[in-house]
DNA sequence: TATCTTATGGTTTATTTGACTACAAGTATA
DNA sequence: TATACTTGTAGTCAAATAAACCATAAGATA
């Protein structure tokens, strides 16, 4: 493979020289009792046995990154039609010891009720941790979560993307909390409402709950 | 490389499958004469001889892909500390028809002054063109520079990165033209400079222009 | 019944934005 | 030289948004 891009003036690489693995590391975010959460695995063997890093895989020869990354998530989670953003492709030529692997972060939100975790796991071996409690992962997993939790704040401030991490049916506050969380800002419950309400994305779904009041929207 | 990351349950992917090439493109934007333009390169030979692409270039094994990006870009347009943001990992499976290779797309903002095109290179080689002209580019690169324009837009309007396109000296007109051009929205003369001034980015620089009346800020 | 939480509605004020007017200083032109 | 044009600068006003608060009703809990 000798200057595969020809409108390139010189190029003297040979084909050693620019073959890398690529893989994919994600950020699954869930929101559960009021807390944010990010699904972490933990490795079983190998020089880092025993920490915790993001979930990620292969991507293989003929496969779309996007797609690459919806079934990885699939596989794990068992979650179809996940919402996926990548995020950044990160590429430091030490970020993996044993080789020049470079990985595309992606984030991810899902519903926490239609988690199920893959067969294969135990519990011990893939764990939510709320945003606040992430240990030191493997690699270069912290940078990519610090990424990728700024592009998921950055984007839920300008598109209804929220939802995903919440049931089908919720309140407001529900979804207020959701945000304050996410943005770590407070925020004035009647102001919140009437900004959400003003863009008419819900419809309301009738059906009281049970253990607090009123109706809730949707 | 079997199961070369052991925290994944199973993994049977053999290094052929996991093995790519790595490329990056870049959208390199300038402005001039209040014109936003995309600097782009030709084939020279090949299956796309002729047909204008976005410069790039192979990433070497032991580099990092944001100084990958900057060296291409550094040897391409004769300019140092370039502004670069990397925008997006483009990887679908047949974007280029030679073979599986990833790209990753970065775009640089440089001021036109500043602006050397390689010795490598003639006119016929390298070339400006205005955003409302760009032609139709090789493989997916209209994909990736529509990407890097979109990414420029957002960026341009909650950072204050315009100023990479502007020579050292320049007046909150131009300034203006540019966000006019960049955003393609029209915008109040007197409104934008308050709302630019209250930030106190700027500092005077005396020296009156010639050609014009006022002075300028910086 | 008394208390607590949550859903909901309404007011008020400060801040920001957008549209517009005005004018002076220098350039270009008739 | 007079006139028109461009550009830098300042200020006004109304509409829109955002932020801070207050009030109340409905169900849940004790």
């Amino acid at each position: 493979m000798k200057n595969p891009l020809p409108f390139l003036p010189t190029n003297d690489l040979s084909a050693a020289e620019v073959m890398s693995s690529i893989t994919i590391d994600c950020c699954v975010f869930s929101f559960e009792k009021s807390y944010l959460e990010v699904l972490l695995v933990q490795h079983g063997e190998g020089i880092s046995k025993g920490k915790w890093g993001l979930p990620g895989g292969w991507i293989k020869k003929e496969e779309d990154i996007d797609v690459a990354a919806d079934r990885l998530l699939s596989e794990l989670t068992g979650v179809k039609d996940i919402y996926l953003e990548q995020v950044k492709t990160f590429g430091k030529p030490d970020r993996f010891p044993l080789g020049r692997v470079i990985t595309v972060g992606y984030y991810a939100l899902i519903n926490r009720e239609d988690f199920k975790v893959k067969a294969g796991f135990t519990a011990s071996e893939a764990k939510w941790y709320r945003i606040k409690d992430i240990p030191d992962l493997i690699y270069d997993h912290n940078e990519i979560l610090q990424s990728s939790l700024n592009r998921l704040r950055g984007k839920v401030k300008r598109a209804p993307i929220g939802f995903n991490l919440l049931p089908e049916k919720f309140t407001l506050l529900q979804l207020m909390q959701l945000y304050t969380e996410i943005l770590d800002v407070e925020m004035d419950k009647s102001n919140f409402r009437r900004k959400f309400l003003k863009m008419k994305l819900l419809q309301e779904a009738g059906g009281k709950q049970t253990g607090v009041s009123h109706r809730a929207a949707k």
